[in-house]
This record gives structure tokens, C-alpha cells and sequence, in this order.
RNA sequence: GGAGGGGUUCCCGAGCGGUCAAAGGGAGCAGACUGUAAAUCUGCCGGCUUAGCCUUCGAAGGUUCGAAUCCUUCCCCCUCCA
């Protein structure tokens, strides 16, 4: 799911999203709910509507911006209390609240209310953020039900599992998640200070204990890698920003790893991004011409970074579902992993 | 012809006797970014055998323990008056 935080994939068009072989989108509770309203919103007919996407939404409930606002931010049992980032004013965000929000965007998936935490953090406070996620999840859930969506369509449910940075505490989690009737569950509280090693531990003993017939949706991760490393855990799900915010600071995914498109030694280059592409981008513009647009500031530089990396990701998943359908994901992820090269990061797959 | 202002490291531009290899911005070079307060942020940015040394503030000479800063001459540029 390519992230579309405020209603919009920041600077593609619907057209644009269905031309990369996006099928879903994510957007944001909270960014939605400050600005413009959800229940303008919801009197304009939802916002499938709203933003010209005729394809599935699922909405993130607001949880992840208790980290990323974290300074703006108080949690308490009730819920999280927000100082508003656009004009200081104080938005009060309890999990009924957030499935009432979105519930009026009229999302084809909403997600539970979710405490997540950052770490190293002492083991008793990840805990507690885990117990109060699960009461925030069976509130959300119960009153979820109560709600009427825009046109009377429906919505599915997906519980988050936290549970921090141990093993045990995140199996244990998952298996008090996997206990409430919901549509799919999301592992959220991953890539938030931890290893990479210590990341596909936390995410199999997640993955491990979900029922086999739902959708797991691993929230907010994350590089090529991390993706096939994800479905090698029993992920069907992600989002993540990297291949949109990264795309409008310069950097593009690749079959030989992410390059930065500002560098000198692409100041000459008559070749696409990545010649395996066949996004616009890559079918018609060099790399000498892309670092020109984007050390001169034009916008057609996101726009085609955008584009590519967006197109570079749903190539991945797609060539990773026909992979499985072939029984063949571990060979496929080993072959592109030898291709993909990182400078120091991403390990390969765990065993 | 007269009066005045100015030439600073790639560019713009501060500095106006020591704490100056010289503020700040731009450009350039590199890096970061994982449920988006992000077309953002960070680092480097004269040279070297880098806790030090060398070269540099239009040019040359001088004053001084010490000069980008003061003096002399010269070379350029700009504004106003004629």
C-alpha cells in the first residue's frame, strides 16, 4: 500500500496509482480528521470520492502519530490527547473516536487504536502499552460495529498486536490479539529502534500465533528487503513511506539497490533508473535528465521519482506473489537479494 | 574633468589590528529517511605528512611583536556631478 497520508499519494494522480499496479491505499485518521474534517469528508460522499480513488483504502487509526508526535502527544487509559500540529489546538483522539473518524472517511479497512512505543523501553512499560492496546482494541471494535458507513457500505476490522521488543511479550500479545473477532490483524510497534535481526524474531512470533486464514498486515516497513523478508514470516500486507518520501529526496530503488539520484556519477548517464522497469520514467527519461529536474527543484523530479518507486515496489510484490503461487518465494528472494546491493544495510532473510 | 563608494575563499556577502582559513546564504560533494508535521534534515566544503604546518582577503611595497583590517603607490569596478 503506498501511503497517502492526507488523502492524496503526494504527487501522483489516480491515474498515476493505477498506471504502478496499485490496487490499495493508506490513509491517515488523524492528518484527515485535523484537515479538511472527516465529516466534510463523509458529506462529500467519503473519500474514495473525495480523492478520485475508486480502488480499496484502509485507514491507519492515528496510533503511529503517538510516535511521530510523540512531543505533542499525552496517553492516557481514556486515550491520546493531541496538541494539534496545525494550530496548537488540543484534539482529544479516544479509540471510539478514531473508528468514528474512520468510519465517515468510509475506508474499506479501519484499523484498532493502537498504543505504540519506541525502544529500549523498560519491559514493564511495554507491557503496559501492550494490556492498554488490547482495551483499547476491544473498545474499538465494539463500537466499530455500531457505526453506519457513507452509503452504507461496509468496512473490515483489523486488530494491531504491539508488545514491544521481546519475544515472549509480542507472542503473548498476539495470541490475546488473535483472540478478538476481527476481519485481519496488523503487527505494529515494528522498525521503531530494534535490529533487524531482533525485527523478523518479534514479527514471527507475531505472525506465529495469528489465526493461517486472515491477512497479516505489517505496519510501516520498509525497504525491498524488509518487504520479502516479511512474506517470508507470513506477511500479505505493508505500507511504508520510503518508496514516496524517499522518491521526493532523490532516492530511487533499483534491481542493483537504492541509488541517489543527486549524485555526480549519474551527471551523465543516458540510462533509465533500472532498464527492468517499465514505469514512464524508466520508458522515457535518463538518469542525467532526472538529477538535472531534481537539483533544479522541479516538481516533475518527485513526480517521476514517485512514479518509479512506486512502480519498483508493486513489480516486487507482484513478482513475489508469482513466486509463491510457484512455490518458488525463497529462491526468488535469494536471486534478488544477490542483485540488490545496500551500502551496510539489509541483512538477508533469516533462515 | 570633479566628488564619492568599492575590490574578501566557486558565486553573493559579513569582517575593519590579535580570539580569522575568515560569519551567513547560495552552488558543489556526500549521507540519513521504515503505520509521512518531510520536495525534509545532517555533514563536508583552500592545501597538507591534519591536536600541527603551509598558502589565501585586487597587485606591489611599508608600519607593527602581529595586517583581510593601518599607510603609500599602482591596476580595475560602480554611483553622482560636469
Amino acid at each position: 500500500m503506498p501511503v497517502g497520508t492526507q488523502g492524496t499519494v503526494k504527487g501522483l494522480t489516480p491515474a498515476d496509482l493505477k498506471a504502478t499496479g496499485t490496487r490499495i491505499l493508506l490513509a491517515n485518521t488523524y492528518h484527515l480528521m485535523l484537515r479538511p474534517g472527516s465529516g466534510l469528508i463523509r458529506n462529500l460522499g467519503g473519500l474514495h470520492r473525495f480523492m478520485a480513488w475508486e480502488g480499496p483504502i484502509l485507514t491507519d487509526s492515528g496510533g503511529y502519530q503517538v510516535l511521530s508526535l510523540k512531543e505533542r502527544v499525552k496517553v492516557s487509559e481514556e486515550g491520546v490527547e493531541f496538541r494539534s500540529h496545525l494550530d496548537g489546538a488540543l484534539e482529544f483522539l479516544p479509540p471510539e473516536r478514531s473508528m468514528e473518524v474512520q468510519a465517515d472517511l468510509g475506508s474499506d479497512i479501519a484499523v484498532t487504536l493502537d498504543h505504540a512505543v519506541p525502544l529500549p523501553l523498560s519491559l514493564a512499560e511495554q507491557r503496559e502499552a501492550g494490556d492498554r492496546t488490547l482495551r483499547w482494541t476491544e473498545r474499538s471494535l465494539r463500537h466499530a460495529r455500531t457505526l453506519a458507513l457513507p452509503g452504507g457500505k461496509s468496512q473490515l476490522l483489523f486488530a494491531i498486536v504491539q508488545g514491544g521488543g521481546d519475544p515472549a511479550l509480542r507472542r503473548e500479545m498476539a495470541e490475546r490479539t488473535a483472540a478478538f473477532p476481527c476481519d485481519g490483524f496488523a503487527i505494529g510497534g515494528l522498525s521503531v529502534g530494534e535490529t533487524k535481526r531482533e525485527t523478523w524474531a518479534l514479527a514471527r512470533a507475531a505472525t506465529e500465533a495469528l489465526p493461517p486464514g486472515l491477512p497479516r498486515y505489517l505496519m510501516g516497513m520498509g525497504t525491498p528487503i524488509d518487504l520479502l523478508n516479511g512474506i517470508a514470516c507470513g506477511v500479505d500486507l505493508f505500507d511504508c513511506v520510503l518508496p514516496t518520501r524517499n522518491a521526493r529526496n532523490g532516492m530511487a530503488f533499483t534491481g542493483e539497490g537504492p541509488l541517489n539520484i543527486r549524485n555526480a556519477e549519474h551527471a551523465r548517464s543516458d540510462r533509465p533508473l533500472d532498464a527492468a522497469c517499465r514505469c514512464e520514467a524508466c520508458a522515457l527519461l535518463t538518469r542525467a535528465y532526472l538529477r538535472h529536474l531534481h537539483l533544479a527543484g522541479e516538481i516533475l523530479a518527485h513526480r517521476m521519482l514517485t512514479l518509479h518507486n512506486v512502480t519498483f515496489y508493486q513489480t516486487l510484490m507482484e513478482a513475489a506473489r508469482r513466486a509463491i503461487e510457484r512455490g518458488l518465494l525463497h529462491q526468488y528472494a535469494r536471486e534478488f537479494s544477490e542483485r540488490y546491493r545496500v551500502r551496510g544495510g539489509d541483512p538477508p532473510a533469516p533462515a
